[in-house]
DNA sequence: AATGAAATCGTTCACAA
DNA sequence: TTGTGAACGATTTCATT
């Protein structure tokens, strides 16, 4: 059985939102006890639904308040050289997300930064260091309008 | 006082890799009892080191596997059409992040969808219906390399 | 700031319906 | 699949160092 109904779905949605919210509290939402509940939500853990908690901090507050896109173009296309490229990525601390994308471009990566100066550390000392590099294009992002931590359920 | 130390610096990173784990669990790992672990948490979700605390979920067995990136320019960079622009961004379910970028495009958003259909809809009944919008450049994700959900602390 | 203890509250599980 | 209740463990507060 891998199938969710509306009540999973609300469980989600509300653990998706706040993750400290007890059993009790959520079984008080879906005029629930706390027994089904409680199997319900070890279920969707086990079934894979919920894989992580986490807490979200603020990234301002911990210094690095700026957030680059930079995208990255492979010289040749060579499934060796796109192996590298992605085993480096992972090692810098400074890329916070990296896709392989279709199009024009092979790589998308999101940087998490605290100044424009390690910027260009992490681009000249770093990023520039992986073999095969083509094209490196850079965008800043000036603000924030909408990010969503939780998907539609 | 809004200064953190090494001790506090530890917790959050143990927080944002698992929000789950006890005082107890946590106080272990520092060689602390639980009072100082627990007033230095509540201390740093009163700073607002922590956010929020949350359930990530498993966005293809969700359904929605598809990720895609797209750039969008404005036509004209009136103050109007922009907040116009932020505005209804934030409606757009299918829009899960949206940052308003230094350079040619003037907005990236990163959208989650479960097919090419739905996408196709969102693109032609949804984002193009809102006014001024220039340019638009969608691409897809292949493969999510690296995408860490905690800051550096 | 940290310790240790005490009260309150939540989680977990066996069993019943 | 859900409800009840009991045992266990975690959170929270506070007097003390």
């Amino acid at each position: 059985m891998e199938q969710i109904d509306e009540i999973d779905k609300t469980i989600l949605r509300l653990l998706q939102q706040d993750a400290k919210l007890t059993t009790k509290e959520i079984a008080a939402q879906l005029s629930l006890t706390l027994s089904p509940v409680y199997e319900r939500i070890k279920r969707l853990e086990n079934l894979g639904f919920i894989k992580q908690y986490v807490a979200i901090l603020d990234k301002t507050r911990l210094g690095r308040p700026i957030t680059t896109f930079c995208q990255v173009s492979m010289r040749y296309h060579d499934k060796a050289f796109i192996e590298k490229f992605e085993e480096e990525v992972q090692k810098l601390e400074e890329v916070q997300e990296c896709y392989h994308m279709a199009g024009q471009v092979d790589f998308l990566l999101k940087i998490n930064i605290s100044s424009l100066d390690e910027y260009h550390d992490f681009v000249k000392n770093k990023l520039s260091q992986i073999e095969n590099i083509g094209i490196l294009n850079s965008t800043f992002v000036l603000k924030e309008i909408k990010h969503e931590l939780g998907y539609r359920v």
